[in-house]
DNA sequence: TACTTTTTGATAGTATTACTATTATATTTG
DNA sequence: CAAATATAATAGTAATACTATCAAAAAGTA
């Protein structure tokens, strides 16, 4: 019994994949071998081979791999959604809780065990390296209307009504939030891979200052 | 005779498109094909079709269409790099420069007439649609000691000692730009396509005073 | 329990893709 | 002109991204 669901948009899939323990294994799996082998690099083969049943299985809960990659990065800010809201209620000032956002969107992650078929860890990393696969295609116009990238509209929105708390007439909130937490996972990725393109090589507390910096700057009234 | 050269890694090729006719048009219609399909749909066969030759021609130019996209961002930021030199000697301030920067980075560009075979207005929507394709990769590695982004790196360190300029004392230069570049091109893309993560329904002028702003914050010593 | 529906596993098959290889013919260069 | 190189035309292969079929297993229902 799950204490907590995490809604994706029923375009993401075939047949709900956290309905089944078939489904499950599907995610978990797809997430570990993704991560590990790089997106381009899997194929619905491998995952039903992983999975210790068929290719037409995998076909059955999805319509094809980008579809799961889409899938699997909904619900990771689905996710994270939820949990910057548990957090933020601990917190009063809205600075404090874009403070912590971004501390949420760059530190690695714990299991979080009401979950268990899902490694949260793991796909944080997955999301770092392949998040901007799912938009970056031509049938973006499509898609978008599917709800396929609604997790990172519903998160911008979100921040962005942090900044506009902070100054209600700050003009960007949404291109700074897209911004920013695209940049947060770009970082991150620089920083392990094309260090001349970060500052961090003192690691993510750097990541996460420089972007806390960044955001504050920008929304400030001066 | 090109009074002009962008220097492009010889690991991008097999075979320098520059030096022949044939090569010329490979680059000149695969911009054209890959910014009209998109990336993925695009083959060795079409680009042969295309040029009205055949896919073995195109495979002695370059080993596959990924080291293809990658020559051609890789022309594009030593391309802009060289448009940035010609436009700073007009300018004195380091602020003026950066300002100008940004413009270029998000202004639809005219066609350069010293370079007839690239259309540089169509390899920018190009480069705003697929760039981050190149980096994200399990290969990133292996193809960063090969130069594969030696062209966005270079443009990086630029734009980062005008930012030291500014502020000697400032800490993230190279992430500052890595991020101004990046939310460049994909302010550009959510501005079209996912038009809620981004402010700019007035259309690139809003782009441009958003990074101009969050740049200009960023570095001010204050 | 028996009966029906749904889900899964096993297998086969197809069109396309991403190459590699071969050879003949142009074209360029010395 | 001969020699070297570049290109065109074609063929072939392994892998991929599906689609389809059918029987066995599991689950839900009367």
């Amino acid at each position: 019994m799950n204490a907590l669901n995490i809604s994706v948009s029923a375009k993401l899939y075939n047949k709900n994949p956290e309905e089944t323990d078939l489904g499950k294994r599907i995610l978990s799996k797809s997430i570990e071998l993704m991560e590990e082998m790089g997106y381009e690099h899997v194929t619905f083969k491998k995952i039903g081979l992983a999975i210790e049943s068929t290719e037409a299985s995998v076909y059955r809960y999805f319509q094809n791999k980008h579809q799961l990659l889409a899938y699997l990065i909904n619900w990771y800010w689905g996710w994270l959604e939820v949990k910057m809201a548990q957090e933020f209620m601990m917190l009063n000032s809205a600075e404090d809780k874009l403070k912590r956002a971004v501390e949420l969107l760059v530190l690695p992650m714990d299991e979080d065990e009401r979950i268990p078929h899902i490694d949260e860890g793991t796909l944080q990393r997955l999301v770092v390296a392949e998040y901007p696969k799912i938009y970056l295609t031509k049938e973006v116009d499509t898609e978008n209307e599917e709800g396929y990238f609604l997790g990172y509209k519903r998160l911008c929105d979100t921040l962005g009504n942090l900044a506009l708390q902070i100054n209600p007439g700050y003009k960007y909130p949404h291109s700074l939030f897209s911004t920013v937490i695209s940049a947060a996972q770009s970082q991150q990725f620089f920083t392990e891979h094309l260090p001349r393109l970060s500052d961090a090589a003192t690691g993510r507390g750097a990541i996460v200052e420089f972007l806390t910096e960044m955001t504050l700057n920008s929304i400030q009234k001066r």
